[in-house]
DNA sequence: GTTAGCACTCAATCACATCGAGTGCTAATT
DNA sequence: AATTAGCACTCGATGTGATTGAGTGCTAAC
């Protein structure tokens, strides 16, 4: 374990190394307030605390920079929260105040801003489509061979979907459904929507319409296809304003990752409930080892809905962006709950 | 104007330069095959170029490398176009070829399909909403205060909006709002809505309802407000490969550019009919000044309706760019005319 | 009109010296 | 025993020539 002075100091140059990006030397660190000890002393314990791979150094004769390890310290045993400026505090608010309608805009104006705040990249995962439920469907046809279904849920989401008609299945055919559909289905949470169809609409289709494998296959194939999932990205090209990507080759290697949504989700989804720092190479994904990536859950009541992430070096302002998300994302939790319990 | 030599030398030096966007010096000029004149005569050719400003030197004893004008003249008098390779041609048409139903799919398809083609960030501006016609109107209340308004169009195209519904404001109403709109309003160009509501289905709405002046100041304002317009980016990061922007602050300022649809829009919009080249400085925009945006336009009948754009360095390969470019448009403009008059 | 020849220019590269911020270690001090 | 002062050492960064080589412009010859 660090001594309480050995923790003294890594603190002061992870701090300062997060400010300035250089190496810290001893002489440095001992020009510090907080700091009473000669360099000499200070030289010891930095050597100690690189032996035990808390600080690592560029070059033989340079200051020391944290390593990993060294950010995981103390980020879970060294820093405190940062008491948030009354500005940003009220910039956060302001998002919610206003009368929640689409979750969607919400979302993306919440990116928007973190981004805004931290200057690194955020990452917003709206609920999963189908954690939610059914409003309404809808069919648009748009000429003769082809319509578009329109499926609304209650958080104000709308999905849409075209699919050609094919010749034998009549228009009227297709609207029948959709009241059946509507008239047994509104309410019904989307991720049991093709049970409950199986089970209890099927035997009704049949009955009213005579082209029930066309219609009902194309509806359904429109409605729970590849359900467009819920992610906005706000401030990527903050990026490229961090020190540790003017090296081309790796801002291109993550730019590369955060244009495929696919890749992104799964490792957002990932997380567990509440607040997640991975920092470096605890980040699975390759283009992500030098990055930190702090992700915080929100919640509808009991269950985590959703998940808000900062991407940015792993020389993070690790207290700022806590806090920042933490304050968002109570926020975003105590929204919805007024949402639903109003609506 | 330039000699028939000139013309020769300019063009082995601009299509040198796009290759390796490296200065071309006169011996490597004078061992290209078509080149049957000796270094000094070429060096005498290259100082007048220069004089007129077709080229320009990086320094004194450099190579030369192609100035805007240069591109210019290479653009408008040299350049011949490039036949494209069969799997290009296969990739576009490929494209087109399933029946096409919603517009916007074919959009993001082709932004992605042609920075791939191309390395450079492809911009598609989709046929303004206003242009196209109304095919519905929905409504969709989503809890007692808020509902989402959902507006169809005959090119596919989904709007949808989220609005308050005050307190005064029966849902009874809005729905014979709607059912008169759509009465009244289906297959009017949405260009036209706002003046054919004013002039044919005021009164009718007033007849029929109690509480007119809200529930459609609502429904117009949720409908008609702000456009989101249909822009689609693609390859942005690919700006990262070209050696031209590995000064990150260049990067930098054309990506925040980017990020921006306000501002890339209007660029495009301003575009008249058919290819349009601006070269470096003659785009407006200061972050594009060494960019070149080449746009062609896609049409419906004889009306333009859309533009597609690449934008890439002034180090473009231009006469690849304009042939892609103008392949995609021409099944473009094609399968619109066949959609519409399917449809 | 074209080309050979030549002096000249200048970025790029390398070798070399210098500087200084930093270290590690040892011996003195508290 | 813990701390500190002192000192030799390391190594990146910076600066200075020297060298190289790809390029030019100009003049004179073809």
């Amino acid at each position: 374990m660090l001594t309480e002075r050995q923790s003294l100091i890594l603190q002061v140059i992870v701090d300062e190394f997060i400010e300035t990006a250089q190496p810290i030397g001893s002489r440095n660190i001992a020009k510090k307030k907080q700091i009473t000890y000669s360099p000499a002393t200070i030289r010891n314990d930095m050597a100690d605390l690189e032996d035990s791979g808390y600080l690592s150094k560029t070059h033989s004769s340079s200051g020391r920079i944290p390593s990993e390890k060294g950010y995981r310290f103390y980020v879970d045993h060294i820093m405190s929260p940062l008491k948030l400026s009354q500005e940003e505090v009220s910039i956060i608010k302001g998002q919610f105040d206003e009368r929640m309608i689409e979750l969607e805009k919400v979302m993306q104006n919440s990116a928007h801003i973190l981004s805004e705040l931290t200057k690194y990249t955020t990452l917003v995962l709206g609920p999963e489509v189908y954690e939610t439920k059914l409003k309404q469907i809808q069919i648009v046809p748009i000429n003769k061979q082809s319509a578009i279904a329109i499926l609304v849920t209650d958080t104000g989401h709308v999905e849409h979907r075209s699919f050609a008609i094919p010749s034998n299945v009549d228009q009227s055919d297709l609207e029948k459904v959709v009241n059946i559909l509507n008239e047994k289905l509104v309410g019904v949470p989307i991720i049991y929507l093709d049970q409950m169809i199986e089970s209890e609409v099927v035997d009704l289709i049949n009955r009213y319409t005579s082209n029930f494998e066309q219609s009902y296959r194309i509806l359904q194939q429109a409605l729970f296809g590849s359900q467009s999932s819920s992610l906005y990205v706000s401030g990527k090209s903050n990026i490229l304003m961090q020190p540790e990507f003017s090296d081309i080759e790796k801002a291109r290697s993550l730019f590369n990752m955060m244009e495929s949504e696919e890749q992104i989700a799964p490792i957002l989804k990932a997380n567990k409930q509440g607040l997640n720092i991975s920092i470096g190479h605890e980040n699975q994904v390759e283009a992500m080892n030098n990055c930190t990536l702090i992700t915080a859950t929100y919640n509808m009541g009991e269950d985590q809905v959703g998940t808000i992430a900062l991407l940015g070096p792993t020389r993070m302002e690790y207290a700022k962006a806590v806090s920042l998300l933490d304050l968002w994302s109570s926020y975003m939790s105590q929204s919805l709950d007024s949402w639903f319990n109003e609506g």
